[in-house]
DNA sequence: CTGTTAGCGCGTTCAG
DNA sequence: CTGAACGCGCTAACAG
């Protein structure tokens, strides 16, 4: 068998007869010596199987890993399920494979049995989404000088990047209410202060204006509200912890099995995964989209559009917002607030 | 300004007035110390802001980093999209997480600038995929005693963790051909030696037998269709190399194109998104499903399941792959060949 | 129970 | 262009 232990540098250059600098030189300062031993090195360094410098001693010594770290707000098993979020780690991990980097994955909401301080291994940190804890947060922003940039919420005085969440609601809110509407009622993500998946009630306080995104998201739907002279007491209200078909199916049930005179005829949703939850509720129980229900999502994911009948949407560009995530903390951008735009998709749920 | 630089262990040891070892045994090994001491240094650690032992040091000195990585044999951007692929990653993040360890992705297919040697700095690695360049996965295997495991295909004697693959397609095949075809055509995924999106021809040559899970799947359809009387001659081939929309909807357009007399009305797809794409375009062309147009998928993924018509597939539990890889790389089961089983799904695509 | 010591593997001086 | 020396921050082993 071979050798059971990787080769070290200074092995190698003994082996040479070289001085380990000429060897550390080989690999990452070709200027600094002749190219005749530089050829030299690296052949003797492939016959013997070493594989250049150790990342932990040479992140050790330089200080940094080449390692960005995405913390999440939820878990990393739903995050990697949801297509929002998906695309943003794809938009990052293009730009950060470009440059050389890789990705690590960190959830705001890891168990506790995680090692404290295990991140500090990372050379930045973008950070997305309101966390319920703060803990690994707070510890980023006090750990050092480490850039971090936060997307979809204001984090200190950190760079963040959002999505004009209120137009474009106000925006998709005014297209279906285009067409009178007898019913209307708003689908919400995440917007009470505690748990709920089901009505929204007086009893329930929302989460503060300027926190999340949802609360945005719902000041752009009552602007175009009452600019059309809807009664927002008129409006049912209902409320979504977790973006999955699983957790959106028995809320939406609840509102597609009410008597049809009192079950909405126009569903502004906050996202596309409870849209399209909607949209497969109602087919099953012969409800026509859009003549009997109209309905609309946020997002623009793709499943949305690959189908038919297409989901009337807010598409705002997840990739694009990761790529930027990612050139502003490799330093490839200014670190500065951004808003992203969206556009508006006039799908066949609501015309 | 606070200060630009994290405390070290030794400097907060030499603040306490107590030896180094005595710090870090106040985090790392609580029993060896007396409580009141291990009290006093962790309330002046808290005081002076120090968050624990840095990682990068700590990895350097005991070799393990609480880091696992999962290479991806796609481009993260596409496997990220992808949901079999995310579906994987979830359930690998599910037990990392529950274990305190964290997850690094890395591809197989890296960008060239990529630093050699900077996966090292993981625990262990699972292997998903078959690479188009081993060149990484080499690396890994020579690079020391760090485990290793394959999933999805054979990788030197590294435990690897297969799919019923043949039988799986033999029974969804089977169950297809119960109602007779006119025409039977396969929509195959990466099967070519070289790249093609389009009509398998006698020119083109297909990846060993072994080598691929689609040469398997191959298999089984093969294997029904014999067993149906059927000539294999007769059955029409395509290949597309990526299982996106994107790239699968050229060539099912092509298919769904042809004169009535010559499309398949028997579409056997090697993956649900080629699947879900097809039925998609057939839908746009007024093909009746499953009157004119008979449709099977593969993997099962939600998004197949929840919608209408439901996709008639076979499913396979990516997520307990992942979990299973993740048990294993982390030594909580025995690291030896696993064989899952998979479930057909009859929805209304293929009745 | 506490302190001392010796590296983990490497990158970077600085003098030659 | 090269070689020697030092230390990045920490932990394991041992000595007291």
């Amino acid at each position: 068998m071979s050798s059971p232990r990787r080769i070290t540098l200074k092995e190698l250059a003994a082996q040479l007869g070289v001085s380990t600098a000429s060897v550390s030189n080989a690999f990452n300062r070709p200027d600094q010596l002749s190219p005749a031993l530089r050829e030299r090195v690296l052949k003797e360094a492939r016959r013997l199987g070493y594989r250049g410098p150790d990342a932990k001693a040479r992140s050790l010594r330089t200080g940094r890993s080449r390692i960005i770290a995405v913390v999440l707000a939820e878990t990393l098993t739903y995050s990697l399920k949801d297509a929002v979020a998906s695309e943003l780690l794809s938009g990052i991990a293009e730009v950060l494979d470009a440059h050389g980097h890789t990705l690590l994955l960190l959830s705001g909401r890891q168990n506790a049995s995680q090692a404290p301080g295990s991140s500090s291994i990372a050379d930045g940190f973008i950070v997305y989404g309101l966390m319920a804890s703060m803990a690994l947060v707070d510890e980023l922003q006090s750990a050092g000088h480490k850039p971090i940039v936060a997307v979809d919420f204001d984090l200190g005085d950190h760079p963040a990047i959002h999505v004009d969440d209120e137009p474009a609601c106000y925006a998709i809110a005014q297209h279906a209410l285009q067409t009178p509407a007898s019913r209307i009622g708003i689908v919400n993500l995440r917007l009470t202060d505690t748990p709920c998946n089901g009505p929204i009630t007086d009893a329930h306080a929302l989460l503060p204006t300027g926190q999340t995104i949802t609360r945005s998201r719902l000041a752009g739907f009552h602007r175009a509200l009452t600019e059309r002279e809807v009664a927002l007491e008129d409006v049912a209200m209902w409320n979504i912890e977790e973006n999955t078909y699983e957790v959106c199916a028995p809320v939406l049930a609840e509102i597609l099995d009410l008597p049809a005179s009192k079950r909405p005829d126009l569903l502004l949703c906050m996202s596309d995964r409870i849209a399209l939850t909607a949209v497969t509720l109602a087919e099953q129980r012969g409800i026509r989209i859009p003549e009997d229900l109209r309905i609309t999502g946020f997002d623009g994911i793709e499943e949305g559009q690959y189908r038919s009948p297409r989901l009337t949407t807010v598409q705002q560009d997840s990739t694009e917002k990761g790529r930027l995530a990612a050139r502003m903390i490799l330093g490839l951008e200014p670190a500065s607030p951004r808003l992203l735009t969206t556009r508006l998709i006039q799908g066949e749920t609501c015309p």
